[in-house]
DNA sequence: TTGTACTGTAACTTTTTTAATTACAGATGA
DNA sequence: TCATCTGTAATTAAAAAAGTTACAGTACAA
């Protein structure tokens, strides 16, 4: 996996501790050490899970889209992750071999027990609770 | 991730269902529709952790290293991986900010509980179980 | 109503990672 | 002593991720 959920985690405690005061990408941007674009481009796509609202304009922003407490860190993982966390095949097994033939179906489910897993790990803890560690 | 944990569980299978018949990484190559030299470099790992055997020469091949049922995923998962399931952070975050300063340290505590939970799941599949499937 | 400071988004480039290929030395048995 | 394997290194190619640049659109304020 890619760095995505950790950028995600960065920017959504720094809104929580930044208490309804929005933040800018620059400021957000500043403090993860990577590019403003960047981070606006990874708001997009949380604002799409209504983990963030943002406001245009001159005195624009982002604030946090849901109260913390009500924000699990399995939301976070869901609105950033694009592949299974054990990878997926992309191999085309030789479908003349037995095992060829059908493990790839078979791996998909086992990923997908393991997303499960982890999921499930994550619904328990909540923004809140990460956030908490700063204070 | 990449594709590893697929390729090696898939070799594993082919080693299972062989029954200690030794098989040739150009035979197993030809089932998961790979190079046969990305098959033994992938073995070569695999053989460091014990879970197959591997014979030079003419007659030449590989087995699986313990008995299936003594094979936990697990294992397969800890001998292939290199990051933590849910990434590593590769920022460096501003210390000059409080949230910037400590992240990486409480992100790394979440991958390595994130890690625990996959390990946990997985110990409880061997081999044989996945194996069985293609039975 | 115009300037300023933001967000939103697309296009592009660079970097990093992963996969694939090639080649050949070494081992073993027929 | 030849054929058929493994072991491994070096290289190239392909794919994915990260970073950059640019600019249109929006909203507030002087």
């Amino acid at each position: 996996m890619n760095g995505q959920f950790q950028i995600a985690i960065h920017i959504l405690t720094l809104l929580d501790q930044a208490n309804d005061e929005l933040l800018s990408s620059e400021y957000i941007a500043g403090s993860i050490n990577i590019n403003p674009a960047l981070v606006r481009k990874e708001i997009r796509n949380l604002r799409n899970y209504g983990l963030i609202n943002s406001k245009e304009g001159k005195t624009g922003g982002y604030s946090l889209g849901k109260a913390p407490n009500n924000i699990a860190l399995s939301d976070v993982y869901k609105a950033v992750k694009s592949h299974p966390a054990l990878g997926q095949a992309k191999n085309l097994p030789n479908p003349a071999c037995a095992v060829g033939r059908q493990i790839n179906q078979h791996l998909d489910d086992l990923a997908a027990e393991v997303d499960t897993a982890i999921i499930s790990k994550l619904t328990k803890i909540t923004l809140a609770d990460f956030s908490q560690k700063f204070k």
